[in-house]
DNA sequence: GAAGATTGAATAATCAATCTTC
DNA sequence: GAAGATTGATTATTCAATCTTC
């Protein structure tokens, strides 16, 4: 087993994939994929703060207040005061940011659809997603 | 199959994966991830023009010339004249940059034992390899 | 005109320092 | 003192414009 020729796949494969979904979702909504992601992290989490972002995007806090400060400058998330601890605030997505997440939804499971289904057998896509579950609750720690 | 989640961990993964490795290579060795790829590249390729590098890595040409800059400016790396084509140069490994590949080499092969091969079975392993290797292959045009 | 490469400007990430609140 | 977050500086990436050579 070539663990250098993996490793290349891997990284190319998803850089590839990255920029194919956030050319897609850019021309096609506006929106880059990484804002993307942070809307769905926001929609996911009941009062999603900074730190619940860079903890789901493996980014650094400085990152998702950047991030966040990004959405909220075009309008799609909006933060607002935190009741149970003043240190933070809560981070909502707004009438348009449900929209954009609405109108990008489709889009983006229609590249999954190109790029993960359609390359990949029924049991192929299968073990992928076991394998690579496995591989994340096995990382080594706080690296 | 929830194509969303598996999204997520590869590219998660990928982030740790990444992010890991170079902390390792950075602290050992001094060198970024990066340029160690890019060191690699041009260990492997023949008569190596920036060109192939971006489409190695899949980064930009632009990306790759930068990168090159900087492995120059560190005396990793020397531009010669290409004698086949005057519009670009042959990049090649100088001594130095022979000798960080041959101390990181064994580092990132560590790393990579401890990140991918610890935590599946030999199986697993190597299903990983042919399904990462379909999907290069059977990845959409330009994207 | 196309291909290879370089450069400067814009974008986005990390990191360190700092501030407020726990 | 620790935790959450913000900010400024650095780093690295893409993109567009440009230059040279094919």
């Amino acid at each position: 087993m070539d663990l250098r020729q993996v490793f290349d796949d891997l990284v190319r494969f998803e850089t590839e994939l990255w920029n194919g979904i956030d050319t897609r979702l850019r021309s096609d909504c506006s929106v880059p994929l990484g804002s993307f992601n942070v809307l769905l992290v926001i929609a996911d989490t009941p009062s999603c703060r900074v730190n619940d972002i860079a903890g789901a995007l493996s980014i650094t806090i400085g990152g998702a207040s950047q991030a966040v400060d990004r959405l909220e400058q075009v309008g799609h998330v909006a933060r607002r005061a935190n009741p149970a601890d003043r240190r933070s605030s809560i981070v909502e997505l707004t009438a348009a940011g449900q929209r954009v997440l609405e109108q990008a939804g489709p889009a983006f499971d229609d590249e999954l659809e190109a790029r993960l289904v359609a390359p990949l057998s029924k049991s192929a896509l299968a073990q992928l997603g076991v394998i690579l579950s496995a591989l994340r609750a096995n990382a080594p720690r706080s690296s």
